[in-house]
DNA sequence: ACCACTACCTGAAGGC
DNA sequence: TGCCTTCAGGTAGTGG
């Protein structure tokens, strides 16, 4: 977000390569002609999506689903770029001579879909999402209101995009270690002091992550090789077997299943 | 209504 | 060495 803002706010579309007929689902009919001349007036984030915000009233709704990415490289290349661009957009050349921008994802678990600037929340995508964590909507009276009566662990539920948005698995495994807070206890048991624990944690948590630069996937090997990615400061998350940091004499991080994805605890930390 | 489970996709990693 | 299987992730849709 902050390289795509600071690179692109105000510069215009010259060129926009379409090369497949969708991700997640089909891209919207026209989306390189409408893409193609429109300035970039802006960016924002919404839960897991990023809306880059055109003149003529369009808004590119973007996610990146697990294994996507935001290439920028100052123009000039005119192959088809690296394996798996999807999309390419390249911007005016003004003073710093322009940017080249690959929408790069492997796993095609991405999407990209145009929505109106005027009613970008009401795109289906969007529409059901719960509080942004970051803000002041989400508190512990929020929280505790939407966990209220749930019989579903708190794992699913704070996974689960309607309650809480933008936390994914990692995350929540990370949160709930450090609200020492079993992800099998069910979500009706949490409002009160567990939800005043858990809150200010997912806030820490998630604000960490973004100073961070974000997460990446334990498998996925970003093409620069960089260091330094939040997955350093996990806990919990992909250390099955190993001690926890939190207790000497306890059995160590389990790795269980819920809702057919892996969990990672300690169950003596967290109950 | 609520909740659990699966399909979608690709590449990495582990087993034989 | 190389083929085959398994697994990871987010979310819409399905089935219970």
């Amino acid at each position: 977000m902050r390289g795509l803002q600071a690179k692109l706010e105000g510069r215009r579309i010259v060129r926009a390569e379409i090369r497949c007929a969708g991700l997640r689902w089909p891209f919207p009919a026209g989306l390189a002609e409408r893409l193609s001349g429109a300035e970039i007036l802006g960016f924002r984030r919404r839960a897991k999506y990023i809306l880059m915000r055109l003149s003529g009233g369009d808004s590119v709704l973007i996610h990146l689903g697990m294994s996507g990415r935001m290439l920028i490289e100052p123009a000039g290349r005119n192959d088809s770029g690296p394996l798996h661009e999807h999309v390419m957009l390249q911007t005016d050349a003004a003073a710093d001579g322009g940017w080249r921008v690959g929408f790069v994802d492997p796993r095609r678990f991405g999407s990209i879909d145009l929505v109106r600037t005027d009613a970008e929340d009401t795109h289906r995508l969007l529409a059901a999402l719960g509080p942004e964590p970051l803000g002041d909507d989400f508190s512990v009276a929020t929280l505790s209101a939407a966990l209220a009566g749930k019989r579903t662990p708190i794992k699913a539920a704070l996974l689960d995009q309607k309650n809480v948005a933008g936390l994914g698995n990692i995350y929540v495994c990370e949160v709930l270690f450090r609200a020492r807070i079993s992800p099998l206890r069910l979500a009706h048991t949490i409002p009160g002091a567990r939800a005043a624990r858990l809150v200010p944690e997912i806030k820490a948590t998630l604000a960490e992550a973004i100073a961070a630069g974000g997460s990446s996937l334990r498998d996925y090997v970003q093409t620069d090789g960089e260091l330094g990615y939040f997955q350093h400061a996990w806990k919990v998350y992909g250390r099955e077997g190993e001690a926890c940091p939190l207790c000497v004499a306890c059995p160590g991080i389990q790795r269980i299943v819920q809702s057919g994805r892996s969990t990672f605890y300690c169950a003596k930390v967290q109950r």
